[in-house]
DNA sequence: AGTGCGACCTGATCGC
DNA sequence: TGCGATCAGGTCGCAC
């Protein structure tokens, strides 16, 4: 569920009160979670430095640490890092706890237990083999001012899957979940199952700026809480309700009235106006 | 190259 | 009240 705006907006909460703060402990609850090390040498290896960097790529949250080494961090679902006093009570699903100097604690919770924590270190990720192959094959970053409409389009017409496959992977473009995916499709008019490379170059365009201008959006609102999802500070995100396909079948298309449908594409729940992103492309005007 | 599926997990929800 | 089935979805590995 969180997807680039919700690890963006984790990222800059964490940014806020974690910088140059010092670990004092870590324990290891579940050792599953932590990909890298045994618990340990986890803890050995982070006990007493400073975070130092707030970085993120794609939905992978990077903290910089004294010395080069980086913890990174992959929610997949229900992860969450909480920055919180050390006296509050912690949950079951805690499975990750970093002491912190001045009475705080991060804490890694993760209801599914499908996120993990890597411990790498300061060379590149590619170089490592600690680091997860995602990261390693990490496509672009759609909010890099770097990132092109030309590259996009270019991309998408070497490519004969689904729209919506194509956007979920995270090797072409980084950063979108089944969300964000539904949503700029549907602001840009374009239908799920529509064959990348049979875009017109003003289609391109459209979702080239969709998908922009939603994950700028939802930036701005901190994110989308479904059920999950919270800020470092157990904030919730303000962007659901901003939502105009995803979570919303059998309402009306804010659009234009018609019944917005919920389908399974690609092995994932897909919600799209069956009107405005109609199958054959069409001009979807407005 | 692409697609689809099972695996990994728990909790919420639904039908009976 | 409870029990089983189903769904949710990010990523990986595998089969086709």
């Amino acid at each position: 569920m969180p997807e680039l705006p919700e690890i963006e907006t984790i990222r800059r909460s964490l940014e806020d009160v974690l910088e140059d703060v010092r670990i004092t402990s870590v324990r290891v609850e579940l050792p599953k979670q932590v990909a890298t090390h045994d618990p340990c040498e986890f803890a050995g290896r982070l006990e007493g430095k400073r975070f130092v960097s707030f970085d993120r790529r794609g939905k992978y949250l990077v903290l910089g640490l004294e010395g080069g080494s980086r913890l990174v961090v992959h929610l997949r679902m229900t992860g969450q890092l909480l920055y919180t006093d050390a006296d509050e009570p912690a949950d079951k699903h805690v499975h990750v706890v970093f002491g912190l100097e001045g009475g705080h604690e991060l804490r890694y919770r993760d209801v599914r237990q499908f996120g993990r924590l890597y411990l790498l270190e300061d060379s590149p990720f590619a170089e490592q083999e600690a680091a997860p192959k995602g990261l390693k094959n990490l496509g672009r970053e759609p909010l890099d001012p770097d990132w092109s409409e030309a590259a996009f389009c270019e991309e998408l017409r070497s490519h004969r899957s689904m729209l919506k496959s194509l956007l979920l992977r995270q090797d072409v473009v980084c950063g979108l979940g089944n969300i964000y995916v539904d949503e700029a499709l549907f602001r840009a008019g374009l239908h799920p199952e529509r064959a990348a490379d049979t875009l017109s170059a003003s289609e391109c365009r459209r979702l080239y700026h969709a998908v922009r201008d939603v994950l700028e959006e939802a930036i701005d609102y901190r994110g989308t809480t479904f059920s999950d999802f919270r800020d470092g500070r157990g904030e919730t995100g303000g962007f659901r309700e901003r939502l105009k396909a995803y979570g919303r079948g059998g309402e009306p298309c804010p659009r234009c009235g018609t019944e917005l449908q919920k389908t399974r594409v690609a092995g994932r729940g897909t919600h799209y106006c069956p009107r405005c992103q109609c199958p054959d492309g069409g001009s979807s005007g407005s």
